[in-house]
DNA sequence: TTTAAAATGATAGTAATACTATTATTATTT
DNA sequence: AAATAATAATAGTATTACTATCATTTTAAA
């Protein structure tokens, strides 16, 4: 069973809903996937255009400029998250079954319950883990804060904090655990592709070490 | 008591060593001022040049490209960071005690031994805190990586590792752990002044809730 | 079904960025 | 004092990051 999706995005976001259109669609499909092979870096609208067969200036009229590109795909990431945390734990009676649910999200190892047509996740997951950290780290957080472009990292974040206040009524730091959980978990899989000797997981495709990981830190700084 | 300060650096950092001129030094100095002020992304040699009072042309003679120059400073802290860790623990017994060191340092409590005239180590910290991902989060981590660009990040990563060792010389993940101490601490600092529903801190000045978190975080992680 | 409105494509253009090259001038070293 | 090296001044190129205009196509409303 698998479920069609439509996430309704914050609008500042975007100048015209990329959702509504072919282009629109086809411009985050691409985008997607042309930020992942190239990186954010080299990434121009020019380039995409070429991609999608279309021009810059009709790029520009969805998105201001590809900072805001990026914030979109991520933001519209931690929503998809959120849903799957959700669904996935809905069932769920025990705290420590969800948070084994949410690491195991966090590493791509849950089977994805939504269909979305035109958004390759799994390219997206990586993009998230080597890019994503750009759409805050800028001059415009405020401002971008304030516009509430990070709501969905927060609620995502809020609600694993509160699964950790589930196990741990009295836990003194669960947005700071589940903030760190969060970013460890991409940070540790960036590094152990491409600098492994700041983990311990060498260098095979196993995501089983990691996993471990990141029980062994959120459970052990959960039990007091 | 203070100490002179001098560090080598990797000679694949930059063009023309910076630390040998004049001219070389007021680069690394302003940059690391304009680069904190106007953040990386706007911060351009032009500007630089500008502030320094020489032209676009001479800076590109030390450095190939801004990046590589923000790598360099960001490079430079990581170093700084181990002596700072060498000089503070070498007197201590316990490894718990150095561990406290490790925290004090990388939220900046530590009184500062060294000197060096021309880098402002309070500014570099808050580079490091919003910029300093963005040396390695490119396309070019391999290549970087193989020139050894990252050395000094590993190399303190792997003595905070073997300190975490001896207090339990059965911990499976010391590196990963190191890394992730250090990325959290940065990474909990912006949240707390920039996203601070991400932490649990609120907005105050006060270092000493993320001291605690760090600490807890580390302490619960290692004692099995 | 026609008409109006909206979206797109094609094209052009501007200011800034990210460089490279050349030559004259000023320091430094031998 | 001559040779060498570093810098300043200037110019120039390709690309980026946009904005503007207008003709054409698509979509929606009357």
């Amino acid at each position: 069973m698998e479920l069609q999706l439509q996430i309704k995005m914050n609008p500042k976001l975007y100048l015209r809903d990329p959702d509504s259109t072919e282009l629109g669609r086809n411009i985050i499909k691409h985008g997607i996937k042309l930020i992942h092979d190239i990186g954010f870096e080299d990434f121009t609208f020019k380039k995409l255009a070429m991609e999608v067969g279309s021009t810059e200036a009709s790029i520009y009229r969805y998105f201001e400029n590809k900072h805001r590109l990026l914030t979109y795909i991520t933001t519209w990431f931690w929503t998809w998250l959120e849903y799957q945390l959700i669904f996935h734990t809905n069932n769920l009676k025990h705290p420590r079954e969800k948070i084994d649910i949410v690491i195991k999200l966090l590493t791509f190892e849950v089977q994805d319950k939504f269909i979305v047509e035109h958004i390759d996740k799994s390219i997206l997951h990586g993009i998230v883990i080597c890019e994503g950290d750009k759409a805050y780290l800028t001059k415009n957080v405020t401002e971008d804060n304030k516009s509430m472009l990070f709501k969905p990292y927060k609620d995502l974040c809020h609600r694993i904090a509160e699964i950790f206040l589930e196990l741990n009524p009295e836990f003194a730091f669960p947005h700071s655990l589940a903030s760190t959980l969060i970013e460890t978990a991409h940070r540790q899989m960036y590094f152990k592709e491409h600098l492994p000797r700041l983990t311990d997981f060498g260098k095979s495709k196993a995501v089983r070490p990691l996993i471990e990981f990141l029980q062994h830190l959120t459970f052990k700084s959960l039990n007091n």
